[in-house]
DNA sequence: GGGCAAAATGAATCTGATTTTCAGTTTCAA
DNA sequence: TTGAAACTGAAAATCAGATTCATTTTGCCC
């Protein structure tokens, strides 16, 4: 099984949550723990449906859920339709508005710079989200060699 | 006139891209600029009515779309639903997720730290959101006293 | 190795925000 | 004044996301 460490995780969550381990959850998360980068959930769909025709799109819309609950998958959204990635360590995003590219980076500064802001205003912080929108080198080169 | 300045501004846009002054164009700035906070364009939309029952729904959705491109307003997402504020200087969010008030802040040690991670990655920066997502001092006393 | 309740599935439907269409109206430059 | 271009707004289309519900599976009991 290729994703051994994570099919374990999923297993726990779903005993300790009293859900049943199902093959389609199963092969949802196979399926997504193969897929690159920022998937949306249509996408991921269309893969999974290539190799398990019977599984529906409900089904795998319901299980990306199911995965960000259970701290497997993180959530985003940049253009209006949530995207979804393998869950590690913390980090923000830089996205292409060009090509689409999305890069991630992290920041202790602006971490720390957050909890002050937080603290000043009495907030107590729960999430953030935090997204730089420009172009990036390759689409740099290709706009000034266009006009 | 209550707000020459926005007015003559986009007076000045409306000429400079060929496009034409309305009525409806001038009253939807009026009402909007009156307007406090991050509204959507649905409560907008109400706000207008009351004032001028004969505006419709898109023609406020199509006015927000063409403030933002002139520079009089600003879009923001944060929940699913756009919202449009009044554009002034530069400012990113703290977000209550419990009551939904929004406070606005300003941190300039982020924006260098932003130019810098930018230059790391050669991504030339044309905006970016930077959200904090969490409770107000008001709903953290709630949630205390109420378990 | 049934029997069964709870949970899961998936096709279809609904929702709610946004966007487009299109016929009729208004603006504005000549 | 006139006509082309732009605008308006009711209605319809779109689109992602969420829900419904009849049917099937799973996990657990005996």
């Amino acid at each position: 099984m290729p994703h051994e460490v994570e099919q374990r995780s999923l297993a726990r969550y779903l005993e300790e949550h009293n859900l049943k381990h199902t093959r389609q959850r199963e092969a949802i998360l196979e399926v997504f723990l193969s897929a690159r980068g920022h998937i949306t959930s249509e996408d991921l769909y269309q893969q999974v449906r290539a190799r398990h025709p019977h599984i529906g799109y409900t089904t795998v819309y319901r299980t990306m859920k199911l995965l960000c609950e259970a701290g497997l998958a993180h959530e985003s959204n940049f253009d209006g339709t949530t995207r979804y990635e393998i869950a590690h360590e913390h980090h923000d995003h830089l996205v292409c508005v060009r090509c689409g590219k999305i890069v991630e980076f992290e920041c202790d500064l602006i971490e720390d710079a957050q909890e002050r802001i937080a603290k000043q205003y009495g907030f107590r912080i729960l999430r953030h989200r935090h997204e730089l929108y420009g172009h990036c080198p390759e689409c740099q080169k290709r706009v000034r060699t266009r006009g």
